[in-house]
RNA sequence: CGGGGCGUAGCGCAGCUUGGUAGCGCGCCUGCUUUGGGAGCAGGAUGCCGGAGGUUCAAGUCCUCUCGCCCCGACCA
């Protein structure tokens, strides 16, 4: 393709109000503009690059037996009605009414009309198993859309769905997919990790999250580097460190006006591993105290597996149920129902005295009060690894990718049933599979950058090469620049020729900005030798060689890397 | 949905406190010069100051309402 005709609106200055690295270098190399809150045009070259993804995507389903498949946007009501997430789904489904009134809505995710379709034309166990796929456009009414393409209001998304007899053939689905996506960030040059995430309303018991850490990401993720534990914090768990024993005896401390954890630390000259935070929550089933280590913080989706739902207590009903100023609860003699992390267990704590201005030092688990024990606490840095012991790190992470054993949760209300060998009926056994070829895009950007802008990993530039001839009215630099550019697309590499009569320090600029891996300088003075400069992106090297080996150069690097 | 911020030329911003001719930089157009890291000089074009209502002789500026966008949180099937 030739800059001179293709549409490319590079920006000098970075856009206002704009935050995650992708999201400015986007914007200012031409890639996308922004419609509206969440809703994003790819211009040319953005839509390249989501192209070479969703072909490595196509690619490596078809290589594991997935077929495409293309399903409408538009959904009617009833079918999401069937499975009961019509209504379990809040604000965040577009919905509409068709001329006749029917209720509708825009597809957020397609498990329903998969299973529909699965229910109407599976019937013996001889059509199992199967895997459908799709790249196709969701519609979700985000709350905050945010971080440029990362989280929109409209976004395509490669989703598959398998179909299988029982648990094992979806076991070997899952699987299959597993390791398709294992190949499929691999080749898209993301660093990433492969997690265990929260199933949630999904269904199912197992799921992971395929995750490209930058800080960029919404999610967090604890990893353990000797034994490979790798989970997202919405259900990591792990050990702390314990504290010290000390010989305190239980003994009343006169602390006026020191409320919080780290206000009674520094009074007391105390680390805050030695407090017991006592939190009043108040849960569907009534009042419950949740006490965690004063160096902790509660985990809200843990603790929600336990009790329920729950929200925390106001000021005047912390004094109605526990008959004190919050600021000055303890876990002792208490009524209510207490639940406790498990590392409260040993030790000998501080805590409030249950009475104003006053707190307790030398509690201690078992003697001084008991609670039901639980892992409540949200897993953080150097925490001990559940398994191996080793201190985990939290890593700060973009979810790229998500796997689901869905089990029978969507063929049994909408009745997708088959046949087995003895006659007998079973619900269709299925997993759902999700990709966004816009997140890998933004990760791969937040993940290769530098202060001059993007530098793409080969797979999914836009283009292989670029070329710069420096000074277009010299003949000479353009003639040579054109036939380099026909020799190399006669070879089948993506070239793009900046052919605009610019200054050189503009194309250089622009070169480094829009982050295509080679660039090719053509310059007056080493042309008149026979040279060329070949310029890697990523290392900023440039190197000098003869003009009529630069495309055999240029094969010898982009084989290289295919290769490795 | 709660909290905060911002809407002025294509982009980035000043002007608002204290009401009185709408500005700067970049970009864009023309010409000349320049040509290896976002050129120089000269000339030129470009604004429903987000929208509606109000106060006032007079509103970009003050008041009320409203819409949009960004950030933090909640949510995220």
């Amino acid at each position: 393709m030739r800059f001179s005709e293709m549409f490319i609106p590079t920006l000098r200055e970075t856009p206002a109000d704009t935050e995650a690295i992708s999201h400015k270098l986007m914007l200012r190399a031409g890639y996308v503009r922004q419609l509206a809150a969440g809703l994003y045009i790819f211009l040319p070259l953005g839509w390249r690059v989501l192209n070479r993804i969703n072909a490595i995507l196509k690619e490596e389903m078809e290589a594991i037996g997935a077929q495409e498949i293309s399903m409408p946007v538009l959904h009617p009501a009833e079918i999401w009605q069937e499975t009961g997430r019509w209504d379990a789904i809040g604000d965040e489904m577009f919905r509409l009414k068709d001329r006749t009134g029917r209720d509708m809505c825009l597809g957020m995710t397609h498990e329903e009309i998969m299973t529909w379709l699965a229910s109407r034309e599976i019937r013996s166990y001889r059509n199992l198993p199967q895997i459908w796929y799709q790249i196709q456009t969701k519609l979700r009414d985000e709350a905050r859309p945010k971080s440029g393409v990362l989280r929109t209001r409209e976004f395509i998304m490669k989703d598959s769905y398998s179909f299988d007899v029982d648990d094992k053939g979806l076991d070997r689905s899952y699987q299959l997919h597993a390791d398709a996506y294992q190949r499929i960030f691999k080749r898209c040059g993301l660093r990433f990790f492969q997690v265990e995430s929260d199933p949630g309303m999904m269904g199912g018991a197992t799921a992971h999250e395929f995750m490209a850490p930058s800080p960029a990401g919404e999610d967090e993720v604890a990893l353990c580097d000797r034994c490979g534990y790798a989970a997202n914090v919405e259900l990591a768990r792990s050990t702390v460190q314990r504290t010290e024993d000390r010989d305190w005896v239980f003994d009343e401390i006169h602390t006026p006006g020191k409320r919080t954890v780290a206000e009674v630390s520094e009074f007391l000259g105390l680390s805050h591993a030695y407090f017991i935070k006592s939190l009043l929550l108040i849960s569907i089933s009534g009042p419950v105290l949740a006490l965690i280590r004063g160096d902790q913080e509660l985990h809200e989706k843990k603790t929600e597996r336990i009790i329920g739902h729950f929200r925390t207590a106001h000021r005047d009903e912390v004094r109605e149920t526990l008959g004190v100023e919050a600021g000055y609860i303890g876990p002792m003699n208490q009524k209510i129902r207490i639940i406790a992390d498990t590392c409260l267990k040993y030790g000998v704590y501080v805590s409030g005295a249950n009475k104003e201005d006053y707190h307790v030092k030398g509690i201690r688990p078992g003697i001084h009060f008991n609670a039901e024990w639980h892992d409540i606490h949200v897993a953080k840095d150097s925490d001990g690894c559940l398994i191996c012991g080793n201190p985990i790190r939290v890593e700060r992470v973009i979810e790229i990718g998500n796997i689901f054993k869905l089990g029978t949760k969507y063929s049994m209300p909408l009745r997708a049933f088959y046949l087995d060998e003895n006659g007998e009926e079973n619900p269709i056994v299925m997993g759902s599979y999700g990709i966004g070829p816009a997140r890998i895009a933004a990760a791969a950007i937040e993940q290769n950058n530098d202060k001059d802008g993007i530098i793409w990993p080969e797979s999914i530039a836009p283009f292989d090469v670029m070329i710069l001839p420096l000074n277009m009215k010299d003949e000479q630099t353009a003639m040579a620049a054109e036939d380099l550019y026909k020799a190399l697309s006669a070879c089948h590499i993506d070239v793009l020729i900046d052919d605009r009569d610019e200054r050189a320090g503009v194309k250089f600029k622009d070169a480094d900005l829009i982050g295509i891996p080679y660039q090719l300088i053509i310059g007056e003075k080493n042309l008149k030798q026979g040279l060329v400069e070949i310029k890697t992106r990523k290392t900023t090297e440039t190197e000098k060689i003869r003009i009529d080996g630069a495309l055999d150069k240029i094969n010898e690097k982009l084989c290289y890397t295919l290769k490795s």
